[in-house]
DNA sequence: AATCTCATGTAAGCTGTTACATGATTTA
DNA sequence: TAAATCATGTAACAGCTTACATGAGATT
């Protein structure tokens, strides 16, 4: 059975052939604003997908002691990609370390507490800011059907997401007054 | 060292003591909601987090083979758990099947797609009607230093998260069309 | 000469899920 | 008497992180 994670690097090589380092390169930032992967995860992945036939590759020669590997998605490799697609995703349950240190606030000195949220509030103001340029270089909204589409529809939840986490952050600052 | 999920079940020890059992129970919901726990986990990290002791246990017989255990916070344990919770939290990666599979969906057909999003929306606004009910139950919002403080400001996290969320889902959905 | 980028992989360890295993007391 | 609840644990596996390991070619 082929992981999640099999099938980020699927969605990835859909839209282009790549190596193994490339696609490692591409996902160290979050694909689709909510995915990432290490170079050390990727290259095992590979091997299994391969094994599964979804995915095959051409070698080039260098840089390196090792031939450079160029994978592209077989046809099964589409079709399994865009039957999963479609599938509902299985809900695997949130867990958010904030939120949690949240719950045992009241134990806290309150002054800590806000410069903590002051702290993560200014991490997502930087991200909608940096997401905000990224909406900015789209001219219209791509179509359904255009690979685009996914790069638009997902920034739009990252954006949405990274409003309502500043919008909670300060009310949470709110909450916690200027005392301190 | 302390894993989150050791902190996890100091927070909710610092509410009053419990079994292990009363623990799983409490933990299988999302404590915070934000973070779960099975039983198996559970006992293994009640375990840790005595070896480091910061949390002891009263015993008391029945039922069942073993006798049942009572645990309770150490004062440093409280003090642990006082400590953490102001300490950043160590940011991992945000991870989101259906986000993922949003950047893919170029390739699949919209009408699946649209009922798979109509499918979360659907349990989104569940969601949202539970919190809502729980939201209610609240008389005026408990005050910082209260426990109370961190039900009612992470249950306002929920509901901010599960908004964003069902918004994002209605404006695929608009996206998607009314074909088929 | 040193460092950075490209390029591949393996291994150890931690976290979390699912399944296995036992058994007394209470309720239907 | 059958099933649910209370109560404890272990084991196997899957997923992710961090560290280990190598080395050519290009740049500074």
């Amino acid at each position: 059975m082929t992981s999640t994670l099999g099938f980020a690097i699927l969605a990835v090589l859909a839209r282009g052939p790549r190596t193994g380092y490339d696609l490692a390169a591409v996902m160290r930032r979050p694909v689709s604003y909510f995915w990432t992967a290490g170079h050390s995860q990727i290259h095992t992945e590979l091997q299994k997908l391969r094994a599964a036939r979804l995915i095959d590759y051409e070698t080039e020669h260098g840089p390196g002691p090792q031939d450079k590997k160029i994978y592209r998605l077989t046809d099964d490799g589409r079709e399994a990609l865009r039957d999963w697609v479609t599938e509902p995703p299985r809900e695997r349950p949130e867990r958010d370390e904030l939120v949690l240190k949240t719950y045992a606030a009241w134990l806290a000195e309150p002054g800590l507490v806000r410069r903590m949220f002051a702290d993560q509030l200014a991490r997502h103001e930087e991200r909608l800011a940096q997401y905000e340029r990224d909406a900015a270089s789209f001219g219209s909204p791509p179509a359904f059907g255009d690979p685009g589409f996914g790069n638009y529809a997902t920034l739009r939840c990252g954006l949405s997401y990274e409003r309502h986490r500043a919008d909670w952050c300060r009310w949470m600052i709110a909450q916690l007054g200027d005392g301190g």
